[in-house]
DNA sequence: AATCCGGGGTA
DNA sequence: TACCCAGGATT
């Protein structure tokens, strides 16, 4: 029998509203957070992100988007200098050959996406957390940018996934598609990584200056 | 389900 | 020096 977790819908109103409130003094600013980011930014941004700092990203992305502004300037690209641009990101072998597949893919599309998601998770390097913000920044859906940061703050305050990988659990998809099903769906997302990386850090969280530690179910079975 | 990829920042 | 970073693909 596997333990049944209740999670209250005034828990997770309690994060939403508190989280929302803190992100209007404390949110951070991301040029793909700009309302002015294409999609080609957006994507662009999200291949980048992945196991990479935001704040590196958004040191590294002014320039390479002045060398490739578009789907169709970076059709343009081989592989091997795709590989090379990207080298201070790190996994710039692997993620370089992955996007120019990517690079080569919207060349054929002639730089246009499917509107539906099965559709759009066919295309390669658009995994599920590329095609969740996909959704959410260009479908404008209520699709959760469930990461590392977004995992660790609902786990420590709702209680931890079952299974090893985020993307394979039930349990915390399922939250997190509820967590984020608001009208501000996507203010919230970004409240909750910014969040998740300033407060609810990894390392050595500041659960004293947190403002939902009164029902956080980390902080209140830690063992002083 | 496990493993690999990676340079750079931080403690 | 060890650890971590807005995952995806391959095995």
């Amino acid at each position: 029998m596997g333990k049944i977790r209740i999670i209250y819908e005034t828990d997770i109103e309690f994060v939403q509203d508190n989280l929302l409130d803190w992100y209007k003094d404390y949110g951070r600013t991301f040029p793909w957070r700009n309302k002015s980011a294409t999609n080609y930014e957006l994507i662009i941004s999200e291949v980048f992100l992945q196991r990479t700092k935001a704040e590196t990203v958004s040191k590294f992305l002014p320039s390479f988007l002045k060398q490739y502004p578009s789907w169709k300037q970076l059709g343009e690209a081989t592989e091997v200098e795709l590989q090379e641009i990207i080298k201070p990101l790190g996994l710039y072998k692997q993620r370089g050959s992955r996007l120019y597949k990517l690079s080569q893919e919207l060349k054929k599309r002639k730089g246009r996406f499917p509107k539906e998601r099965n559709q759009v998770a066919e295309i390669p390097m658009m995994g599920q957390y590329i095609t969740n913000a996909y959704e959410l920044y260009v479908l404008k859906k209520k699709s959760p940018l469930l990461d590392v940061n977004m995992a660790r703050l609902l786990e420590r305050f709702f209680g931890e996934r079952k299974l090893a990988d985020i993307r394979q659990d039930p349990y915390l998809q399922t939250l997190a598609y509820q967590v984020v099903n608001i009208e501000k769906s996507k203010e919230l997302n970004w409240a909750i990584l910014d969040y998740a990386s300033l407060i609810c850090k990894k390392q050595k969280p500041n659960c004293s200056n947190c403002l939902i530690h009164s029902k956080c179910k980390f902080f209140n079975t830690k063992t002083v």
